[in-house]
DNA sequence: GGCGTAAAAATAATTCAGATTTATTTAGGC
DNA sequence: GCCTAAATAAATCTGAATTATTTTTACGCC
């Protein structure tokens, strides 16, 4: 959906599915793929092979050398802040360190960008604001209408904080969210997240960045303890040291 | 340098020039690009072409639908968050706004960073952030050597937050940190800024957050003054209102 | 005559097949 | 130990066939 490959066309799929593959870690680190193979087992041409290669490359997954082959390239090189990667690993099984390292992510980017927001917001972006809320109060009862709404409301923060590169954050926000926003609505309908939201706003409309910090923190903070109140203690940070 | 095209191989100019074009303006939102004439231009085959396309797309600069032509995307939906794309951009011309939100950026993320490696670091990484103290230390004198140091320093900062997305903002604290050491270091090059950092060091090897966290601001508010004093107001926040 | 729907044409990307070139590694020769 | 040659796999090129989408055209209906 959030991808740079629409749904038609052989080439995306290929690319979807190798980006998979060495996500997940079903093709490790260091391996070669073989694009001869490849290009057999998928029944496509190498030209769509080639492409979707240069594809993974252009996100530092794998890298080709003459002579050498194409092979993935180490954890370290691959371009993590891309969507289809974060995608691609979400899917690839090792989600809890993923989410863990998203939430952290959100906890540092949201408050700060509320804040941004309240000092340099627009009309037109108070008023998509407005609107998102709007959205959110009327999609009460639909979860999955209600987990649009309620992704586009932080986008439009983001995007109020007169800051480009926060703004496109909202990739790295919107994994989490979702995964949030189905499973606290599913377990709990009657929950009304529009309040804290709102609060949000009203400060960022009032121009206070204190008060927008603090109430977006408020609004993290509700979201998160909803998901361990349902989750256990699944999201808890797991203890970080000795990693290579 | 750091980028995924290694600079042997017509491809990788090819990448190189068209994502200059796009992230500079040259070719605006909406224009097509004419695949056939491009090959003729540059002299290299449609397969060329179509790889080098496909990286940018890839990167959500353009897009490629069949009758309508190859076309560049709106920028609110390019990979801002992209080395590459970075890189093409501070090349392009608008250096100003792109150094303002990566200023900001880092000003959110460095702090955090370092509150977290107090808590998570290993020995390891704090034998890495050593090492790096004791590179710049000794390079002062050889403004490149130290500006790699110095960068290197602050990736084994982020690496030691033990957070994978945080530590791939490496690609985005890299350019101002260049800009700044070349700006400071030519024309003041009696200034040591080993201390701000050793400072940091002790509070992460001494686990303590608020202090490292703390020493990080200082240090950035050094770097940032620094700047402002040489380059004149250059780097003062603009007025970001009114933007559509 | 105006309008909406359906078939047909035009277009540019997409995919394919196969040959040629280039760079790099490995092995062999001086 | 250094230089040369063979092997190898990606890189590049060529040009044709295919596919999907837009635009146009034609037809029938109101």
């Amino acid at each position: 959906m959030s991808s740079s490959y629409p749904g038609r066309g052989v080439h995306g799929r290929v690319v979807e599915l190798l980006g998979e593959r060495v996500a997940s870690g079903m093709i490790r680190e260091g391996d070669t793929l073989d694009l001869r193979s490849l290009s057999a087992e998928l029944g496509v041409s190498m030209s769509v092979v080639r492409e979707s290669v240069r594809v993974l490359a252009a996100k530092g997954l794998v890298d080709s050398r003459q002579k050498r082959g194409t092979f993935v390239r180490p954890r370290t090189e691959w371009n993590l802040l891309d969507a289809d990667v974060v995608r691609w690993r979400a899917r690839g099984g090792d989600t809890a360190r993923l989410m863990a390292d998203l939430a952290e992510l959100r906890a540092l980017i949201e408050p700060a960008a509320a804040r941004f927001a309240a000092q340099r917001r627009t009309e037109n972006q108070l008023a998509d604001l407005d609107q998102a809320l709007d959205c959110m109060d009327r999609t009460r009862g639909d979860p999955r209408a209600h987990a649009l709404a309620d992704l586009e409301f932080h986008r439009c923060l983001l995007a109020a904080s007169g800051n480009e590169l926060l703004s496109r954050m909202d990739l790295l926000v919107a994994p989490g969210l979702v995964e949030r926003d189905i499973l606290v609505h599913s377990a709990d309908p009657k929950a009304d997240p529009v309040p804290a939201h709102r609060a949000v706003v009203d400060a960022v409309r009032a121009r206070n960045p204190d008060a927008a910090e603090q109430a977006m923190r408020a609004l993290l903070a509700a979201a998160d303890a909803d998901l361990r109140r349902l989750a256990g203690t699944a999201l808890d940070p797991p203890n970080r040291k000795d990693r290579p």
